[in-house]
RNA sequence: GACCCCAUCGUCUAGUCAGGUCCAGGACGUCAGGUUUUCAUCCUGAAAACAGGGGUUCGAAUCCCCUUGGGGUCGCCA
């Protein structure tokens, strides 16, 4: 049998660390078994998926090193790569189930559904909604159909108490209750597949042997096996990796940690180091050496090797190993290809060079001016804050609000950044100046500097928000009971 | 809360599957020294862990059970 492994990121943001991470197991575990690694965009969510953001997550992939076999770029004999090109099979397969009694449609409304739920949890324990939960009689069905109602199709699940046993890897045998696997939803009232029909369909259609994906897909293991039998299909064999995590320990999230692939490029992390962290995390060599390219990783790969803590994720170490790479493995006259790679280049010169040319008398005034466009953490210190003539507790909140603003941004571009930091001065009743000041500070380290929203829109948004948390932490943080009382607060300025 | 996963130094881990060679080894970080005109690099050293309790066994970090702790899932997101 030909192993084949896919990674199958969705394309609503900006490339993950994680994704990186699930992505560098699959392309090494098929490349270890001589077999091919694929890369299929899950673009089902229509209202979140783009192509800024799929070109982004090809972008990181490749600057990794982690090339495809068969994807939408490069093609391949099962294509399309991309799962909006693959609706009508989609909705093909899901109507077979209804036919064949596996499915049904669903005319129920997300007030129904959320009321379903609330009553299930005062009930009892689990919130799993079952066929029978759902059920409609006849006669209303007709009455919503006619009416024009949107459905969905859901997928039949068992009533009754009992376990589904699920093969993975590195796990053994996990027995899950049926009582928690609810109908889930096949197909959207939009006619798209929710990642659980589509990921079936298409791993099969694709010749997936192995699907090597993150812990939290554990629990949804059932609904795939149950669809693999409906359709008559052979399950691939499963293997959930554990997941990457922040300093607390929870899931690695963006909301505690720069989590983008550009962002460890943008601190100026070479692609060598950041595979080869992301490879010690959860798994070792042989020799338990530190330093090993991706090649000597696939040289000595095997899946069982890895370990199933959840790896804490700590930029100290990346750093440590990212020096190790620039010191002991490139030559000089390389360092300065990267240099020019990574920042001195012809076009990110013309990128910035708009925002200083008024503010330049001799060629020299360039690098004071941008340095902190190409710096990684800035040297904050708390007195710069003090002559802003705000008080602290003013400065704190500003900063706390534009960060929970930018968490939530998508459109990161300057006139849209410009907008919201307006509407939340406004809102706070602050000049814009006064506003603005602690976060010229934050951004670029001085009042002194040209526009903070065209900075950060330079910038990009992790390391954007990094700089506004890192400010925070400067002038001594907000404590959880401050947090609670600003979130109050900000709820109540009604900015997002 | 229910269900599932996990559990070795602060962090990443080796050792666990095939129990003894482990009063637990390496790395990051920390601390103390040394080399270097400073800093960094580099070198030497130190502190630092088998979550707890029961079993099984001549013998348990390793196998089993319970407890505790952490995490994940419970969406017309993936």
């Amino acid at each position: 049998m030909t192993v084949r492994t896919r990674i199958a990121p969705s394309p609503t943001g900006d490339p993950h660390v994680g994704t990186a991470y699930i992505a560098l197991f699959n392309w090494c575990f098929a490349r270890a078994h001589g077999g091919q690694f694929l890369l299929r965009i899950e673009d089902t969510d229509r209202a979140r998926s783009t192509p800024e953001s799929e070109g982004a997550i090809m972008d990181a992939l490749r600057w990794l090193g982690l090339q495809w076999d068969e994807g939408p770029d490069v093609g391949g004999a099962v294509g399309p790569y991309r799962q909006s090109e693959r609706s009508a099979l989609y909705v093909r397969f899901a109507e077979q189930l209804v036919e064949e009694g596996k499915a049904f449609r669903c005319y129920r409304t997300a007030q129904e559904l959320e009321a379903l739920r609330v009553a299930r949890r005062k009930a009892g324990n689990s919130v799993a909604l079952k066929p029978s939960d759902l059920h409609l009689d006849d006669a209303e069905v007709q009455r919503r159909k006619v009416a024009g109602q949107p459905c969905v199709i859901r997928m039949q699940v068992p009533e009754d108490a009992g376990y589904c046993v699920i093969e993975d890897m590195l796990r053994g045998t996990i027995k899950l209750d049926w009582t928690m696997v609810d109908a889930q939803i096949l197909l959207k009232s939009d006619g798209m597949p929710t990642y659980h029909l589509a990921n079936v369909v298409d791993d099969h259609l694709m010749g997936i042997s192995h699907v090597l994906r993150g812990e939290e897909w554990i629990n949804s293991a059932p609904k795939h096996k149950l669809l693999y039998e409906y359709l008559g299909w052979d399950m691939p064999q499963l293997c959930h990796l554990p997941l990457l995590r922040n300093p607390d320990k929870s899931k690695l999230s963006k909301r505690k940690n720069p989590t983008g692939v550009f962002y460890y490029q943008r601190m100026g992390y070479l692609p060598e180091a950041l595979v080869n962290y992301l490879g010690r995390m959860g798994w070792s060599m042989p020799d338990e050496r530190e330093k090993f390219s991706l090649a000597e990783m696939l040289a000595e790969f095997d899946i069982q090797r890895v370990s199933l803590g959840g790896p804490v994720f700590d930029v100290e170490k990346l750093s440590w190993l990212n020096g190790l790479w620039m010191r002991d493995s490139l030559e000089a006259d390389e360092l300065a290809d990267r240099l020019v790679d990574w920042a001195y280049n012809r076009d990110n010169l013309m990128r910035v060079l708009p925002h200083v040319r008024q503010r330049m008398q001799t060629l020299s005034d360039f690098a004071p001016l941008t340095a902190f466009l190409v710096a990684g953490e800035l040297p904050l210190t708390e007195s710069q804050f003090d002559d802003l003539n705000q008080e602290r507790d003013v400065i704190l909140r500003s900063l706390q609000f534009t960060l929970w603003r930018l968490e939530a941004q998508v459109d990161w571009t300057r006139d849209s950044l410009f907008a919201e930091l307006k509407h939340l001065a406004d809102a706070l009743d602050l000049k814009l100046k006064a506003f603005l000041a602690p976060l010229f500070i934050a951004i670029a380290g001085s009042t002194a500097s040209f526009s903070v929203v065209d900075a950060m829109a330079l910038l990009g948004p992790d390391m954007s928000r990094a700089r506004i948390r890192r400010a925070i932490e400067v002038l001594g943080g907000v404590s959880k009971k401050a947090a609670k009382r600003l979130e109050r607060k900000y709820r109540t300025l009604h900015v997002d």
